[in-house]
DNA sequence: CCAAAAGTGTTATGCTTACACCCATGC
DNA sequence: GCATGGGTGTAAGCATAACACTTTTGG
């Protein structure tokens, strides 16, 4: 059992040292000029010396997992006031390549208004960072392309069984906003009068009154009701 | 970052040592008598002498998590051949009050007959070992008990969506044990005309041929189609 | 007045739910 | 023959999916 450390005296001994090291990693997720993007940090230092990476770092000695990752997405890329969720532990002893290295990634959510308020780029004094387009990414470091595979799966389930769009949106959004949202990340196009009949029946909007001036006919303004964030409304599938 | 171990050097040598214990425990479920059953060991010492707990432990130094969840049960347990999934990693500081442990927790489903063939009971040379009702539980020790309510949650969710409930059952059964594993897990009772309906349209069972004979009329029995096993149903969300 | 995005309803289909009786066997 | 669990169908309501035109604004 995971708590025998001082009851079964071979066993907890051999383990302590050396431990593995254990780190978070996020997977930081913003919607920018209708693409769904991911912040990556690239490496100063080998292995993967120049490629590019999730930030993340090591779990303090008194520190809860999810207060980790938000003081690493803190430190490193200077974003705070996200939404943030466990997504997996990746564990392989392989994964680095110079020392046993478990990390628990989470999966994060930035609004366009934090991303526009805060100063992301560069915020990190681990190196150079910047936001990838999730279609368009360059080689990564370690196994963080699969961690990203899952994340995105993750994300992606999570919008069609949540209302979770809106976290990527500004406070007040239209719903052809929205429907991009969701269209780019489930890359495949919806139909506008079955999405907005879907959302609205769902009762997790209400309209905030103001309009969204623009190049032609002003869309009308919602925002989530707070009631709605992370509703879980999956149907039951038996009776 | 996760992997800046030699990048960074402020950090890395800060968190070196002491490093969390990384441990996993398993919450093994089981259908017995009726009842959707977990194994449980009691500590033979403090903390939380006396109690039960979940059967877990150390990460071994070149182990990935997975193999170090089937390896305790093994040991632990003399459990193999089973369904593996992790759960969730818990790492609050304070949940091993004599060391910071970060656990992996494991979900595990064991067919009946798996549990009738393995001598599963007392196997563990962490003591005293056996199954518990999950409707009828004793006190944990830890954070077990929140652990296990997850595991429960997450169990109850994949038996909604997905058709994972023939894990727990014997390689024949007849649809009356199977929706009995349903209702007992999820803890209501369900419509048999529904619940057949809607199993067999799933398209994951095949008749074997054979009957099941018993006090009273015989049922046909099931096996599970190899294709089905853990496949992913969800309707979408969005068309 | 024209380009561009906003906004709006209906129909067909399939899934979900609720519900009650006969059947085959062992005793 | 009776008690017990095995086995079956239908109808109503609801959600989904496919589909095209009008409205409002800026330029």
């Amino acid at each position: 059992m995971s708590d025998t450390l001082l009851t079964v005296p071979a066993k907890p001994f051999a383990y302590q040292y050396p431990r593995p090291a254990v780190t978070v990693d996020i997977i930081l997720f913003v919607f920018q000029q209708d693409q769904l993007r991911v912040l990556l940090i690239r490496r100063a230092n080998d292995p993967y010396k120049g490629k590019w990476a999730l930030p993340g770092g090591f779990v303090g000695e008194q520190e809860n997992l999810y207060d980790a990752a938000l003081r690493e997405l803190k430190e490193e890329t200077n974003v705070s006031n996200v939404y943030l969720e466990q997504l997996y532990t990746f564990g392989e002893p392989g994964r680095d390549p110079r020392a046993r290295v478990i990390t628990v990634a989470y999966f994060a959510l930035l609004s366009a208004e934090e991303v526009a308020q805060q100063e992301v780029h560069g915020a990190s004094d681990a190196g150079e960072a910047r936001w990838w387009d999730i279609y368009d990414l360059p080689e990564l470091a370690f196994d963080h392309q699969r961690i990203l595979d899952y994340a995105l799966q993750r994300l992606r389930w999570k919008l069609e069984w949540t209302a979770l769009g809106f976290l990527l949106l500004p406070s007040e959004f239209t719903l052809s906003e929205l429907q991009k949202v969701y269209e780019t990340i489930l890359n495949e196009p919806l139909d506008k009068r079955n999405f907005r009949r879907k959302i609205l029946t769902a009762d997790v909007l209400e309209p905030t009154g103001n309009m969204r001036a623009g190049d032609h006919r002003p869309a009308k303004l919602y925002r989530f009701s707070a009631k709605a964030i992370e509703f879980e409304q999956a149907r039951r599938r038996f009776p």
